[in-house]
DNA sequence: CTGTTATTTGTTATGTCATAACATAACATC
DNA sequence: GATGTTATGTTATGACATAACAAATAACAG
């Protein structure tokens, strides 16, 4: 277990619109949404966001230049998340592969590459909006 | 081997813009380098962009927002690529791994997930600039 | 407590990335 | 040479992100 995060009022705000909501939500969007809360320009809400990111508790979509909340519950996890995003329904799947993380570790490896972060995200379309029950 | 590409004369700029340069440029970049052979607002830049992406012949960075063209000579490849980008002098290395594309096609799989789109990106520093010279 | 330091917050302005909407031109095919 | 398609030009606007500075709040040693 990992130090308790005691978050700032804004980081609050912005870790439980993003949960409420539960799909991807731009930073304007978590704007938009916490208006009436008292926060009133995009850095508010971008500071609050790299704090969550930095601590675990939100993710940054890369494709999509818009932030989730982490699917796993009191998750801090760290290291290699994969993404699969739903452009239909915008549902975002969380998943780690070991077997990626060790591919992408050893190619770095081998090329002399140190990396501090990577983006595995894939973009289609989920189960759910594909056979629509 | 597939079909002649065929570029028009904004394709064809904004390509040659790219292989010069080597490194990632934001469409603003390529913007400000082509103004003096008569590309004057950025849709002329992301059109011609768009047509190469989807040629292969040039990669969109997402964690950048950015792009590159492609390392492979006459390459068209399609599927997976994976990129490296060194945040100190901005070089990208591509690099396909067959295992990472099996191990994605296989949770989409077995998730009922029908992917469009995969990004895989590794944001560090390359060996060259962790050992300089 | 009190002073000092570090962090968070508020606010304005600006910078950067990307596309909507519409008109015009080039080009192929019949 | 009429027609459909694709590429282009242009203006305006939308969407994402940060710089710079001032003020408030938290953390903590003395």
């Amino acid at each position: 277990m990992t130090e308790p995060p005691k978050l700032t009022r804004n980081q609050d705000l912005v870790l439980g619109c993003l949960q409420k909501t539960g799909t991807p939500m731009s930073a304007y969007d978590i704007l938009g949404q916490l208006k009436a809360d008292g926060i009133k320009a995009p850095l508010q809400v971008y500071r609050a966001l790299d704090k969550l990111v930095a601590a675990g508790l939100a993710h940054r979509l890369e494709s999509l230049n818009a932030f989730v909340a982490c699917a796993g519950d009191e998750c801090h996890r760290r290291g290699l998340i994969a993404f699969a995003i739903c452009e239909t329904c915008g549902s975002v799947e969380e998943f780690a592969d070991a077997v990626i993380r060790q591919r992408l570790d050893g190619w770095a490896e081998e090329s002399g590459f140190h990396t501090h972060s990577a983006t595995v995200e894939l973009r289609g379309t989920c189960a759910g909006c594909t056979r629509p029950h």
